[in-house]
DNA sequence: CTAAGTGCTCTAGCTACTATAGGTTCAAGG
DNA sequence: CCTTGAACCTATAGTAGCTAGAGCACTTAG
């Protein structure tokens, strides 16, 4: 049996994101010790290996809970499985699409400063103004 | 001068956004109509125009903020920008090498699902095993 | 036995918004 | 002039996924 101390450093996850993961039902409530203190299993070990794992891999805590339902089900099809996976993956691939726009604009940005004084400042000049951009970033959510 | 309505349909940014960015000083605080509506100014425009394409292009609002003021004071030398867009540029850039390695993983997981019981899917097992892994994504903040 | 270290709970904070409730103002039609 | 419906107002709370802090209790090494 592990404490929580243990258990995140041999996991490399937070104490407080262990006890988070409780709290929100991802990981089940722990056993305690007689002086209240959360004891470990390996299976615990593993389930947040597991989770930690999947959130490296970018999935969402609420894909993950699907994950994990479905992992403690083995005898369903895994079909389900299959879907969650594709799903991330195209998220991945548009990001990915997106973020290389992003970065040959702030490439082209950069590298067109020759001004030394803002006035004449490439990058705040091509911060206001969208059409000198050659690509077509903009569109969805920023933070992909 | 435009209603909070007109502005943000022409700048794309929802009303409860614009009123955001009055409320933490991004945008200045509006004039109000005799009736207290807001009312904007071509100048307030072109800021949040600004403001929205920097946010396309992934900048934090901090940045944002430390972008506008030195876009508010033309006569300074351009270096603190170039630092800005250059950290933007390193992040995406490490973001993307990330997602690669992210989309490399996830392609081989549901390529490798044959099983059709979850008690052989390769995802579920991918997932509990780093070392079935051969990128190292993992390390950082998975949000990239 | 004592002090350092680890654990506990609870609450609030972070980014960048988004949504809701409940009320006011504006513009157009009758 | 009056009404109706759209657009506006404020204030509060919620989202994801943690993280940090306060103020305690417990555990373990010397």
């Amino acid at each position: 049996m592990l404490t929580i101390g243990k258990l995140g450093s041999s996991t490399g996850v937070k104490i407080p994101t262990i006890r988070y993961y409780e709290q929100i039902g991802l990981l089940p409530e722990a056993e305690r010790s007689p002086g209240n203190q959360r004891l470990y299993t390996h299976k615990a070990h593993e389930r947040l290996v597991f989770i930690r794992h999947a959130r490296d891999l970018g999935f969402s805590l609420e894909a993950i809970r699907d994950l994990l339902s479905l992992s403690d089900n083995p005898d369903q099809p895994c079909a389900a499985a299959d879907a969650i996976a594709k799903a991330q993956l195209a998220e991945v691939e548009s990001r990915l699409a997106r973020l290389a726009a992003l970065k040959t604009e702030l490439e082209r940005m950069v590298v067109q400063c020759a001004g030394d004084r803002i006035s004449d400042c490439r990058v705040i000049e091509v911060l206001s103004d969208h059409s000198l951009c050659i690509t077509d970033h903009a569109i969805e959510d920023a933070n992909s």
